[in-house]
RNA sequence: GCACCGGUGGCGAAGUGGCUAACGCGCUGGUCUGCAAAACCAGUAUUCGCGGGUUCAAUUCCCGCCCGGUGCUCCA
């Protein structure tokens, strides 16, 4: 199938193909380890995760590149605050990173590089730029890129630029640098600050020239996609683009993606609006990691997705749909005859599934569809007439579903586990929700003990003290279901 | 200020120059239940920010306005 998605350099909506055939060579930008991830971050990644997901899914390898981002001025800051070397500041909040990655179902990438170990790509790739005098040294030992030298400058952003490229040049005095607009690419210690001895003088890079570095060594001067959130267009992308194209001459990135910023309860999110989430914030609030990878996912990527609580309740309750049908699917009696109409509806839900992603990540579509195929399978279902052969196509279309959506396996319980435990060593149990609090204390055991009570007291029909017992396991976020077969329980 | 993107039911949203304006959640009613919960079924926007224009026909195209967001000195 041709996949097409939009392309910011072009401005239209492409065909995305490997320049190979097979493989789809990609970068996205990652994070800077300073601090725990926010939902704004995960969206990000997650709708890159899609992207991979569903690329694979179509049948094509991915080689993805993600970098890590360990030494900037944030990271030199908030260690020196702390009191410790950045090698010793980064490595938790990166491990909390990929923690949270993993909480969301993101698909690791095929290479993670960090920019602390590849500082002899960059300092390389800065001296070819200097040996085409596109890279300029200044007085205090730092090193910029010219844009003057490079006309094309702007064109991911369409920004104009002209005025400057012309030579003019700016105040060189305020700036010691030949042009305003030029990007340090090597900056030299000031007063002890964490360095490295190089060919271009003591320094540590610039925080563009990571990428380009990074990226070339790993995917050649060419490459396939290029990812970010959209601030990162300008002028982090522009500059790489700047930089990569100067020294190889060809082009960098053929296909640029970029995920919209969302809004937090209808506001954009900041930390002074008092709507700004970890993911940790949300899981200690009780929300469920699927919910959130869910939510985040569903409005499509190029959409200003307005983030809820309300909309995180809602995505739960998808969820537990999806998951019941799926059970039930695998577990509901069947008759010989096929059903046609629903083997027909069960292969256009496939089908839409497919095609409304290959047009440019439309997730909302897609997942509609399989919500389509939800209400025929249990229509049928209830009517007795899901056949034996209906089964397995409905089950494929749930796979395919799923592995791009991620969201049916249930591994919810375990990941609000671990952020409780990880609120513990914190000292931040303050901030967990009493409810889950409440159900910390609770072992399964003991819950069983009082279900086991409860149960008796209806067999005696004493419904008063069985509500009683309902009511106080509903307190701490305990659900009860009767069935027909015994009794259900779940954690909300 | 300049540039770009968006404004669809209670909420989140898809979509299209003309077919009943998807889907999820919520809500209402029903089945089931001791009552619930869960699950399922049904119903739930004469209408797509406001005003004008183009057109046989606009939510969909154009113009203006209002509102939200993003970029314009490293925030995904």
């Amino acid at each position: 199938m041709t996949i097409r998605l939009f392309n910011t350099l072009s401005g239209r909506v492409e065909e995305l193909s490997p320049a190979d055939g097979r493989t789809i060579r990609m970068y996205a930008c990652g994070p800077t380890v300073y601090d725990y991830g926010h939902i704004g971050n995960f969206r990000t990644f997650l709708q890159v995760d899609v992207l991979r997901r569903f690329l694979r899914l179509e049948g094509l390898e991915t080689r993805h590149v993600m970098n890590i981002t360990d030494v900037d001025d944030k990271i030199i800051r908030n260690a020196a605050g702390a009191g410790v070397p950045i090698g010793e500041y980064t490595p938790r909040y990166e491990q909390a990173f990929f923690e949270d990655l993993d909480a969301l179902e993101v698909e690791k990438p095929e290479i993670v590089a960090r920019a602390t170990e590849h500082i002899p790509s960059m300092v390389a790739l800065i001296e070819r730029l200097a040996a085409q005098d596109s890279a300029y040294r200044t007085e205090d030992g730092s090193w910029y890129f010219r844009i003057a030298s490079f006309p094309a400058y702007g064109k991911l952003s369409k920004k104009d630029f002209s005025g400057i490229a012309d030579g003019a040049r700016v105040d060189v005095d305020e700036y010691d640098k030949d042009s305003a607009r030029d990007f340090a690419l090597w900056k030299s210690p000031k007063d002890g600050e964490y360095h490295w001895q190089t060919e271009l003088g003591p320094g540590r890079p610039g925080w563009h020239i990571e990428c380009s570095a990074m990226a070339t060594e790993y995917l050649g001067d060419d490459f396939d996609l290029h990812a970010g959130g959209e601030d990162l267009m300008f002028p982090h992308h522009e500059n790489e683009i700047a930089q990569s194209e100067s020294a190889s001459h060809t082009t960098f990135a053929r296909h640029w993606f970029h995920v919209r910023f969302l809004l937090v309860e209808g506001r954009k999110m900041s930390k002074s609006e008092g709507n700004f989430y970890t993911l940790r914030d949300l899981l200690l609030k009780g929300y469920k990691a699927s919910a959130i990878r869910m939510l985040l996912i569903s409005v499509p990527y190029r959409q200003q997705l307005n983030f809820t609580f309300e909309g995180l309740a809602a995505e739960t309750g998808a969820i537990d749909r999806l998951r019941t049908f799926h059970q039930r699917v695998r577990t509901a009696p069947t008759v010989s005859a096929l059903n046609a109409e629903l083997a027909s509806e069960t292969a256009r839900a496939g089908e839409v599934f497919c095609e409304a992603l290959a047009n440019d990540l439309n997730t909302a579509e897609a997942r509609a569809a399989v919500f389509d195929l939800v209400r025929a399978g249990n229509a049928a279902m209830d009517a007795g007439t899901l056949g034996a052969e209906n089964v397995p196509q409905i089950l494929e279309v749930l796979s395919r579903f799923d592995r791009v959506f991620a969201v049916l396996e249930d591994h919810d319980v375990e990941w609000t586990r671990f952020a409780l435990d990880w609120a513990e060593r914190e000292g931040r149990l303050d901030q967990v929700a009493p409810e889950l609090l409440a159900q910390r204390d609770l072992s399964d055991e003991k819950i069983q003990a009082l279900l086991d009570k409860r149960t008796q007291a209806k067999r005696t029909r004493n419904f008063a003290l069985a509500d009683q017992i309902r009511n106080e396991l509903a307190e701490k976020g305990i659900v009860i279901e009767d069935w027909k077969d015994g009794v259900r329980w779940k954690r909300k």
